[in-house]
DNA sequence: TGCCTGATGTTCT
DNA sequence: GAACATCAGGCAC
């Protein structure tokens, strides 16, 4: 078991905790990206709004295996969002990225999100995924690995604002989103 | 500023 | 065949 699968292999609301304010650095070319995790929501298989929810399936598999990956799957007709996996191996966890703050590589991110900048660039989950170049062939990546990696580096528990999720329609009330008060790059307050 | 809607693919029932 | 963990653009106020 590597360090991160250790790091991550607790119930998704502490997880998602751990995972406020480490980095993510993402290799595309000659090129590295790096940015800060901003904002976050749990999801685990108790939860009605979680994909594992009903139960392991082949778009959900991801979910059910070691923590540490990269859950990506598609939505809406025209949008990506990534989740990290989280949980013992067996349990259908995750933690989605909501948004995220860039530390390095702005200029490209600019590109791939079609020159849209400033907090725009990164303040939603799917908006993530474009401006870091996130589709579905990294989904099950080992994020211990390039060309994407996290490195964790957890923000202090005064910084962090819980509240309920955003743009779901069951277990509205849970709460399981998290947040970095300073944090400009909020996808909503 | 704030609501409404269109775009559009994958998964599950 | 419907639901969906979304975003951006348009229009009304």
């Amino acid at each position: 078991m590597s360090d991160l699968e250790k790091q991550l292999s607790m119930p998704a609301s502490q997880a998602a905790r751990r995972l406020l304010g480490c980095e993510l650095e993402r290799i595309i070319g000659n090129e590295t990206i790096k940015v800060r995790i901003v904002e976050v929501e749990a999801y685990d298989e108790t939860d009605a709004a979680s994909h594992s929810y009903k139960g392991r399936t082949p778009r959900t598999d991801v979910m059910f295996g070691p923590a540490g990956r990269l859950y990506v799957y598609f939505t809406y007709g025209m949008h990506y969002c990534c989740n990290v996996t989280v949980g013992k191996d067996g349990e259908g966890a995750a933690v989605l990225i909501r948004a995220v703050e860039p530390i390095k590589g702005e200029a490209i991110m600019e590109q791939n999100r079609q020159g849209k900048s400033g907090v725009e660039l990164t303040n939603g989950p799917a908006k993530v995924c474009q401006a870091l170049m996130i589709d579905k062939q990294l989904n099950g990546h080992n994020l211990a690995n390039a060309p994407l990696t996290l490195v964790l580096n957890p923000a202090s528990e005064e910084d962090v604002v819980v509240t309920t999720r955003i743009g779901i329609s069951k277990a509205k009330d849970a709460p399981l989103r998290f947040y970095l008060k300073d944090s400009n790059y909020i996808s909503r307050k």
